[in-house]
DNA sequence: ATACGAGCTACAGCTACTGTAGGTTCAAGC
DNA sequence: GCTTGAACCTACAGTAGCTGTAGCTCGTAT
């Protein structure tokens, strides 16, 4: 039997990360000592694990919640695991897409401006007037 | 003058957006009308406006107010502004470092599955054991 | 005069945690 | 057996950047 402590140290995730899932029910809620701490097996080690590994992939706790269901039932068709995925990636390109639109209009205006004194400074110029800005950018998103 | 809802239509911002920055002091409080509702000038509007594009352009509130702080002196130098802009990009970038390394994860992942059950799903192998994962991700971060 | 859209305050909610305060339990060492 | 200190407990506040709601008041057009 593991202490939070010691489940956390394993996972390399944070004590309080472990009692929030449990809160949000993404952890089930574990058995107690006598004096009332949680005590965890094997199998909750495997959850937190593929959870802590789904993050880092960057899949958001609705989507692990849906993985875990899935990976709950081996018989069924693994096509919405497919599609879950999928959706993601879509989500992680879009993503990118947005933040290279950004990275050439910043490096473009770094490049633009060589003035000393702020009120010359093109940066500012474009910032304050979005005319001269060439990305028709609406939302960060990223 | 301009109530706040013109304001809000004529810079694309939602009206509690507005209150939402007056109360973090990003916004200046305004002039109220006889009844006490807000009235607006030139000033603020295009104070907005430099707001909203700085978000566009994925800049954090703190930044746009050490942006705006540097646009009120126009005698000083802009090195500064030139600072916070590339500490900008070159966060946008990492940004994208980061999902691009997702991305090509979850690609392999996707085409490595052709399974039907969820039992032999690939997707839910990798997420289940971090070592069959190539990347070395530690936190999505975006 | 009345209707109704727009404005007002105050507060809760979102994601995914993280940190704190103030108290209790566990395990090791003596 | 006793003490000590690390680890645990609950409950709540805070992070970024808004967004939405409830229940009210104001402004203006007819």
């Amino acid at each position: 039997m593991l202490s939070i402590g010691t489940l956390a140290k394993r996972t390399g995730t944070k004590v309080q990360t472990i009692r929030y899932y449990e809160q949000i029910a993404l952890m089930p809620t574990p058995g107690r000592s006598e004096g009332g701490q949680r005590r965890y097996g094997e199998a909750e080690l495997d959850r937190l694990a593929f959870i802590r590994h789904s993050r880092q992939l960057g899949f958001s706790l609705e989507a692990i919640r849906e993985l875990l269901d899935l990976s709950d039932s081996p018989e069924r068709s693994c096509a919405k695991v497919d599609a879950v995925t999928q959706k993601h990636l879509r989500d992680v390109e879009a993503r990118i897409a947005r933040l290279e639109a950004l990275r050439i209009e910043l490096q473009r205006m770094i490049s633009e401006c060589s003035a000393d004194r702020v009120a010359d400074c093109r940066i500012l110029e474009v910032l304050r007037d979005h005319e001269e800005c060439l990305a028709d950018h609406d939302r960060p998103g990223a």
